[in-house]
DNA sequence: CGGTTCCTTGAGAGAACTCAACGTCGGTGG
DNA sequence: CCACCGACGTTGAGTTCTCTCAAGGAACCG
């Protein structure tokens, strides 16, 4: 990074080209809602890991943003300086949905891998919101399956069924063809919100290896017997197939 | 109850006598939204424990459910026969926010106390939030206060730290004088809530009490020195006061 | 190439769980 | 009226799953 070192992420703003962005899932897509939701949004930024934070925990909600490439992942530090990573947000997702009920952002957001988003100033997107309902709806039903998913992830399940589930919920929201995945996050990261120690998550991967339901090298991740991983990541109920 | 076991819980309807109603944050008492909340609702209706379920793990998503008075819990029962609460609701709580993105219950509710509740039909309620989308605007201001309250109790936190946080967090959402919450779930419910076993609940309860933090009989729990629960569980970051 | 971060594996420790027993409470029926 | 029953709450003892500590190897970056 030839910048200077900044409070927050370095930022490239583009021009939102919709036509050339390859999220499926966008609100942009829904014809309905398509003119009312680009209205909203703002120049297109890029944010590089280690680049800062997009936002920190305790800053103003100005934007929530919407991910066209890259991951981004949000965390608080607590008051023993423990990291709890509270999600992964991945092409198609709305990063700071947990922050528009509160004051200040709930937590901290960096890049994971190189990143881009289209920002979505809240003070017109509720303007927006107020005009047409259904974008407002939209965002709601979007809200409603991020919390579905936390649930669903608060459960009590071994390491076993969380990693297990992990994998296939993110093969499948990597749209992973060849059953290949590759992790943007570090086991550090996949652990910390798993509520897991990195060496679980190691030793976790390495028993599912060592029973022939997947091969592990590195960040690489290639699922052998997904019925098997399914079996054991059934009880935490994500959408995975 | 004299009634017939009925698969779903029986139901006592009622006028909405918005006026009798003592729950402050209701989306009736907004002078913006109250009109187009009323026009939505069903008459009330009234669930005892043990009368069977409010709706179940894959019910259609007919409605949302405004709690009046009372405490409903949501759950899920997996594969192996476990249950994971995933939620109490209290007096100005909406039950199946997290329904609202999904084709099925992602949970089942039972009320842990007889409870009243209003009832909001899914289909009037998607029409009125597309005609007024500031009603749709401040259910997703509830959803997204779910989903930050989710989040922050999923991180990796002790015995302890869960405890203290959930016992202020009820403590003020039950808006208890005089320091005294009255539970309405049991210690069963309160450790599947937080991924703890019913003997650790007690165990955390008595050393808490032991430490003159608080006294407890039964259901019922006098804060006595609220600063030091606030300490234990501020890595939570839950609002508690 | 050094330095850092990440990944992996092993050994020991500990927080929370399981199993078990017992007391209490509230409802039920003889 | 009181014995009985089931659900709940509490406490103890032993177990276990996961964590911590430690060390070595691999990958990445400047």
């Amino acid at each position: 990074m030839p910048f200077d070192a900044a409070p927050h992420a370095q930022t490239l703003r583009t021009r939102n080209d919709c036509l050339v962005c390859p999220v499926q899932n966008c609100l942009a897509r829904d014809a309905s809602v398509s003119a009312a939701w680009n209205s909203v949004l703002q120049p297109c930024i890029s944010v590089m890991p280690g680049a800062g934070a997009l936002f920190e925990t305790g800053d103003p909600v100005d934007a929530v943003y919407s991910v066209r490439a890259g991951c981004i992942k949000t965390f608080t530090v607590d008051a023993d300086g423990r990291e709890h990573v509270r999600g992964f947000f991945l092409p198609g997702d709305l990063v700071a949905l947990d922050a528009l009920g509160s004051r200040g952002m709930p937590a901290t957001a960096v890049a994971v891998t190189p990143t881009q988003m289209c920002v979505a100033p809240v003070v017109a997107l509720r303007k927006v919101m107020r005009e047409n309902g259904t974008v407002a709806q939209m965002m709601l039903d979007q809200a409603s399956r991020d919390l579905a998913l936390a649930l669903a992830i608060n459960g009590d399940f071994t390491a076993d069924e969380r990693v297990a589930a992990f994998l296939l919920h993110l093969a499948k929201r990597l749209d992973s063809r060849d059953g290949i995945v590759r992790l943007p996050m570090t086991r550090r990261d996949i652990g910390s919100y798993l509520r897991l120690a990195t060496e679980t998550v190691c030793r976790v991967l390495t028993r599912f290896e060592q029973k022939g339901w997947l091969a592990s090298q590195d960040k690489r991740i290639q699922i052998i017997d997904r019925a098997a991983l399914q079996a054991v990541a059934a009880p935490v109920g994500l959408p995975s197939d």
